[in-house]
DNA sequence: ATGGTTTTTACTGCGTC
DNA sequence: GACGCGGTAAAAACCAT
């Protein structure tokens, strides 16, 4: 046991996930021979077999190059990289880049232009109603999985701010809507003071313990979110009331959370394990009747924690009189 | 992968109603 | 004897490296 130890107990520790792939060795899948690009026609061709390896539609990737022809031309690729990162898995409507009709003849300034906005509008409109689609399940989602666990207005509405972020910085692709809905919540709802454990979320969500985790450090990470690790305290009225007990007892369970916290025992502790044994040592210290096993089971942590902590906490309220 | 820390599971003994 | 409680050892889960 050490008393240096600052472990944070937190359910958001970063991973690092990022991969950065360096760009595939352009062959002809056919026969392995180096593969040239067409810049006439947009196609790429083996140099050995002549298959002809068609140019990708719109750049699903880095998608800012895909009007420039020169850069596209020293950079070519083969074939679309992720398509089925996309949420049509690129089957929507795509225009063609290239200034050229079916048969391969350039276009008149007119038709150039013409497609040029057709281009600009299908784009538009191709990710304004994904987005809105996807915006539509997800606020829905929210809304179904907050009320299942009685979160007030506000979380909500923070939940939907931060899904809205999530959504504009592209963060969706890849992961499942539910789950960075639900992440949404979760850090909403701890931004709030008013946090619900991941066994309480992963309980209304649909999507898994492990998913929602790993998105919510994920979403955390990338939107900047500041999130503290979660404050015993702000479990304590639930449970109390859960318990049905006086409020006398929710006082109680503050003040030995709060000593604790002076004495710094708190740390690296599961925040929601020190609630449940402060307000099971507050209603002993105010002749409850309240079973071990009654608050291991409002607070879903178990029996053997609560024992540990509330020892604890009963160690350090004795240290602070002494002072 | 590994290691250190915390939590859980499972079991046991003790006292009381 | 069931129940509440405490303790312990081993397993599992978790975070960090």
């Amino acid at each position: 046991m050490t008393d240096t130890t600052i472990r944070r107990y937190t359910d958001e520790r970063e991973y690092t996930e990022e991969t950065e792939d360096d760009e595939e060795e352009v062959v002809c899948p056919e026969c392995g021979g180096d593969l040239v690009s067409d810049g006439e026609r947009g196609e790429t061709v083996c140099e050995e077999c002549g298959l002809v390896v068609e140019e990708d539609e719109i750049d699903p990737g880095p998608e800012w190059r895909a009007f420039d022809a020169k850069e596209k031309d020293e950079k070519s690729r083969v074939g679309a990289p992720t398509t089925n990162m996309m949420h049509d898995k690129g089957l929507s409507t795509n225009i063609g880049w290239q200034d050229k009709d079916a048969y391969g003849n350039s276009l008149s300034s007119r038709q150039r232009e013409k497609m040029q906005r057709l281009r600009t509008w299908n784009e538009r409109f191709r990710t304004r109603d994904s987005k809105e689609r996807n915006l539509k399940q997800a606020l829905g989602e929210i809304d179904r999985m907050a009320s299942a666990l009685g979160l007030p207005e506000n979380v909500r509405e923070t939940a939907s701010v931060i899904y809205r972020r999530a959504l504009d910085e592209d963060l969706l692709p890849g992961r499942s809507i539910e789950g960075v809905a639900t992440s949404s919540l979760y850090a909403a709802a701890r931004q709030a003071g008013t946090p619900r454990s991941l066994d309480e979320i992963s309980a209304v969500s649909r999507v898994e313990k492990d998913e929602i985790a790993r998105t919510y450090r994920y979403v955390v990470r990338e939107l900047g979110l500041e999130i503290q690790p979660a404050d015993p305290e702000s479990y304590v009225p639930r449970f109390v009331s859960d318990l049905e007990l006086p409020e006398e007892v929710e006082r109680r369970a503050r003040q030995l959370l709060q000593n604790a916290k002076e004495q710094g025992v708190h740390s690296g502790k599961s925040p929601v394990g020190l609630a449940a044994a402060s307000v099971y040592a507050a209603s002993l210290l105010t002749n409850q009747k309240v079973t071990q096993s009654e608050v291991s089971e409002v607070a879903n942590i178990s029996e053997v924690t609560i024992r540990n902590r509330y020892h604890e906490l009963l160690e350090a309220e004795e240290e602070i009189q002494q002072l």
